[in-house]
RNA sequence: UGGGGGAUCGUCUAGCGGUAGGACGUCAGCCUCUGGAGCUGACUACCUAGGUUCGAUUCCUAGUCCCCCAGCCA
């Protein structure tokens, strides 16, 4: 497990279990995190994930996983797997304390029965939809289901019959005997177990009666002897009803509820039912999409697990609505690449640049720093010859105020090579596009040489062409075009789907060290951003996700002069 | 307008009766063989109205606005 960070800042939950270990409440810390296996996580469960383990490492507590699946219907044991591959990938471990509500599905129905037995809950053998028109309204109380007051006997029987197979899918509930006046409406008696003849992932047959959510979970907690019980804030008013499982099922140990804002990020979604559509719609490319906040997405995308965990400890944990900048989660990114990633040089839009006075067929091993920020990362050789390749955008044959870079009659640097001089262009005598540039460089200028301390105004990267390798570049864009909450309800979302959200990039040039790039290697070209090597590279051609862009000074003055 | 929650810089978040702090972002400058990184500085906030108090973001009262709940999903 990871250490806990001592200067992590506190908040609400934190100080409340700190002082229910302060005041003898609680002798000691143990949380859960519950999953349903019926989707893959996202970052919005790692605020969860770093909360919950997080809380137990610091009290020397326990942290449980427990899938919490009480639903066959929808849960599948290729979520188990990624589920359990997500948590660890984050860096934390549940050690031996890995749990299924469904292996508490023998405990669960016997408490039901004592339930029976005390007169807190009925079989009712109403529909579907008359359970709903009796349930009433926001503003109306319900009104009693006929079979309310069966005698207990009776409910037993139904119910035993219930598990035994005897009735079809929806013809028969065991509810909770509350209050069908409450204001509450999860209080007006809630259906505990409903009957579903499918096939479970774990117990297969063995049911055909399957408990609800807010029987399940309560009694799964007081099972486990969690003293924590943390969930999101639309289960607040869920929170009687937990206590009144807790209570009637007379538990020995009783665990506390408390409910914390979900996460929100901006220009992404992050709803398991959305996500599960884009990738069902083939919208993304599956789970591990980079441009999903999915952990699997973001670790495509290049992220690390130590950013995502920086990122959770930044956001804090309150109650009120929130929805996190992407910006906030992309600075956390870049500061930890900034000190881990290894530097290359590699050309996105390439430009020929021939060196028109670099000897023909010459070509000499430059060196280049590998991280600046580590000196420990040490250096390497950069092959350079006569021609090269660099960025179009970093030439402008009329270049605007302030641009630094290469255009006719100027200087610029080579990164760990030579100062060039751009002498002329030439040009597609159709369409009249810059197809080379022509260049005489300064010997002098070598870095490390004698005139290398000649300042000139720019720096910029390049590769040696016949040298280089082929690339692909994956570059991705926010997700949505907006924020979801500007949407409206009866809009169908997808259509704010941002159309440029992944731009592919053939025929990008890097440089040759990048050869023996691993898959999920990440590194910073110089100048562009941070980029990892992406799983399609086993299909032959290298192939790099953009993590995250450098940040970029020019973009933003070219920005506001073109909005002025 | 039944119930449950929540309102502090543009975005997050701290504060627990004693000059409203931090982070991201934004802007300006320094520095730089990455227009990166780093460094400086600046910017902008207590939902409203009353009350209690020497003093209120904090306590009280009344409003306003936002979110959640009417699955046999979780």
């Amino acid at each position: 497990m990871t250490t806990p960070e001592p200067s992590a800042p506190s908040n609400f939950i934190r100080d409340i279990v700190a002082q229910d270990l302060a005041s003898g409440k609680r002798s000691h810390v143990v949380t859960r995190f519950p999953p349903e296996p019926n989707g893959y996580l996202h970052i919005g469960h790692a605020k969860s994930i770093c909360l919950n383990f997080g809380l137990a490492i610091e009290h020397r507590g326990t942290c449980h996983l427990r899938f919490d699946d009480t639903n066959p219907e929808t849960e599948d044991p290729e979520y188990v797997q990624a589920i359990q591959d997500d948590v660890r990938w984050l860096g934390f471990d549940w050690k031996e304390n890995k749990f299924f509500a469904s292996d508490y599905f023998e405990q669960l129905y016997d408490y039901a029965v004592t339930l029976i037995q005390n007169g807190k809950a009925y079989v009712d053998s109403s529909s579907a939809d008359d359970i709903r028109r009796r349930r009433g309204t926001l503003t109306e109380p319900g009104t009693d289901s006929p079979h309310r007051n069966r005698s207990s006997d009776e409910n037993l029987d139904l119910f035993r019959r219930m598990k035994a197979g005897e009735f079809a899918d929806g013809t028969h509930v065991l509810r909770a005997k509350i209050d069908m006046a409450s204001p509450n409406i999860n209080l007006r008696d809630p259906v505990l177990y409903r009957i579903r003849k499918s096939t479970h992932y774990r117990t297969g047959d063995a049911w055909c009666l399957y408990p609800s959510y807010d029987y399940a979970h309560p009694l799964s907690d007081a099972l486990e002897g969690i003293t924590h019980s943390i969930c999101t804030l639309e289960f607040e008013d869920h929170r009687p009803l937990y206590d009144w499982v807790v209570e009637q099922a007379g538990t020995p140990h009783r665990p506390q509820q408390i409910e914390f804002a979900r996460l929100n990020l901006t220009n992404t979604v992050m709803s398991k039912r959305k996500l599960l559509e884009l990738v069902e719609k083939k919208l993304v490319s599956g789970w591990d999409d980079p441009r999903l906040p999915t952990i699997k997405g973001l670790r495509r995308r290049g992220f690390t697990p130590e950013a995502i965990r920086a990122f959770c400890e930044a956001i804090g944990v309150a109650k009120r609505d929130a929805t996190i900048e992407m910006a906030l989660l992309e600075h956390f990114i870049r500061e930890d690449l900034n000190k881990r990633a290894a530097r290359v040089m590699g050309v996105l839009k390439p430009l020929k640049v021939v060196i028109e006075n670099y000897p023909e067929g010459q070509a000499e091993e430059l060196d280049a720093v590998n991280n600046p920020e580590d000196p420990g990362a040490g250096s390497r050789k950069v092959p350079f010859s006569r021609t090269v390749y660099i960025e179009q955008e970093d030439f402008r044959e009329v270049p605007p105020p302030k641009y630094f870079r290469l255009s006719p009659g100027k200087e610029v640097r080579l990164r760990y090579a030579y100062i060039v001089k751009c002498d002329s262009v030439v040009k597609d005598p159709h369409t009249g596009a810059i197809i080379e540039v022509h260049c005489t460089y300064d010997p002098e200028t070598r870095s490390g040489g004698p005139q290398a301390g000649r300042k000139v105004k720019a720096t910029i990267h390049w590769v040696s062409a016949k040298h280089a390798l082929d690339a692909e570049v994956r570059l991705y864009e926010p997700l949505l075009k907006t924020d979801l909450s500007k949407i409206p309800a009866d809009r169908d979302w997808t259509l704010d789907l941002n159309p440029h959200s992944l731009e592919r990039l053939t025929g990008c040039k890097v440089e040759p060290s990048l050869l023996k790039g691993k898959i999920g290697g990440r590194y910073q070209f110089e100048r562009q951003g941070y980029f990892c090597v992406d799983p399609d590279t086993a299909k032959g051609l290298l192939t790099f996700n953009r993590t995250v862009s450098l940040r970029d000074t020019w973009a933003k003055i070219e920005k506001a002069r073109q909005e002025s």
